[in-house]
DNA sequence: CGCTGCGTTGAAATACATCAAAGAGTGTGG
DNA sequence: CCACACTCTTTGATGTATTTCAACGCAGCG
């Protein structure tokens, strides 16, 4: 994730949601020149975050959305006996915060992985510019809509009983998604650590390593602390689908 | 899920969804009169389904938003291989579809699970009424957070490795569902079969099946076949945190 | 009555968790 | 620059919960 993540921030000077590179995957997609300056005014670009910042708390009240310009970051929620389950990784272009649009605010809390770039947009706002502009309420329709298609991925892969079905079916989602924002979809930057990512997939983070490695073994991967180089993305696809392979 | 379901009935006859037993957990709340007549004229009432019927299928089009009023459905992906993961199951009160909003048309499959009457609201329409009534979309905006949030306890119990703790979670929830509307928290009819609920669980059968004898045995729960009686509630929590419990 | 679909229960196999230790990368201070 | 501490990761040995394989029970129904 870090590699071209220079050039995006070079855009990410620019204040105007025109001008964004992300400008296609985002908001103001399909809406014109008058209606694109009355979100921009709305749309807060915030100072870049550190690893460990957080974006938002669960149970903040005045919720907002956020869409990640460079960088990434992980949500989660705290469960009652203190651990986190982690529910999901967001690159650059991707939207968070969509929990947050009910009376009880935010129900999950983002935190920045890496250093980390977003455009921050208070909901209220939001929603007002939203009345005014017809074209922008269909359009949040629209990502809310592929936003929670997005997340039934996650269960998808928590369905599966073979752990070595569930790393590759995220290694193939990060990596499509990775592709999506120009990156080489075969190198894979990995920004989270391996705890950060057994406990996404409802493993632990021995498993993981263990899973890699043999990943590695088998001509799949090539492994170099988090960086990652798919050298097989048929044998992965087959992994993500079945763990048994018969290659032996 | 059935033993009240003929109470419901009868107020589904009504049309308005003034007149709606769910009126406050559905899309009307909050908005007054005459918006609401043009809502009414949105919502198509749909005569009540069967076991197995399907509501809209992944790919469909014509997307549009469901509220089961009475009985219950699930909603599923097939994945390449053929076989389905269920994403959840919904109770009278609980929005469908909200997959479908997007281009790509509804992402997942909703079936229904036994005599179930719903209400549908085609998108494009509603998106026109909601560009008219600014309390509309507001509350659009809410219902779909609020959906979004109840998602978000899928992969949270997914993520819980012990399988006594992933039971614990759903029955913990589905009484607190029932409860909301009306039911008896403390009595469970389970309108999926033991197949559909491993399946949700990411177990498989013949594990769900020792969990139910366990959790009798131990006194949390009595089982007789699809008819459940929450025992000791407490203990039901402990087990939701922690399978491993100290009563031996 | 015997079929069929669903659910339960038992015995065995296995994949993952747990426990334990060592390796590799990073940073700090001498 | 090296020694040290620290965190993150890898690897090994062992334990165990869940899957798998298999058989039986039970209700509904022609």
């Amino acid at each position: 994730m870090g590699s071209v993540s220079n050039i995006v921030n070079l855009r990410a000077l620019r204040q105007s949601c025109a001008d964004c590179a992300l400008n296609q995957l985002c908001l103001p997609a399909s809406i014109g020149g008058n209606d694109l300056d009355r979100l921009d005014h709305v749309v807060k670009q915030r100072p870049a975050l550190e690893r460990g910042d957080i974006l938002f708390h669960e149970g903040l009240k005045q919720p907002a959305l956020y869409i990640v310009r460079a960088g990434s970051l992980k949500t989660y929620v705290t469960l009652p006996e203190g651990d986190v389950q982690i529910l999901g990784f967001h690159i650059a272009g991707e939207l968070v915060g969509l929990d947050g649009l009910s009376e009880e605010g935010h129900r999950c809390t983002a935190e920045v992985l890496e250093r980390t770039t977003v455009c921050e947009v208070p909901f209220e706002s939001l929603s007002e510019v939203a009345a005014k502009v017809p074209g922008l309420q269909q359009q949040l329709f629209r990502i809310m809509s592929r936003e929670f298609s997005r997340e039934l991925e996650h269960p998808v892969m928590m369905g599966r009983k073979q752990a070595m079905s569930r790393l590759a079916i995220f290694l193939r989602s990060l990596s499509a998604r990775l592709g999506g924002i120009g990156h080489d979809p075969l190198e894979i930057t990995l920004s989270m650590s391996r705890q950060e990512l057994a406990n996404y997939l409802g493993l632990v983070i021995e498993t993981v390593s263990r899973l890699f490695s043999r990943m590695q073994t088998l001509g799949v991967l090539r492994v170099d602390r988090r960086t990652l180089r798919i050298l097989d993305p048929a044998a992965l696809a087959m992994l993500a689908e079945k763990a048994d392979d018969e290659s032996g």
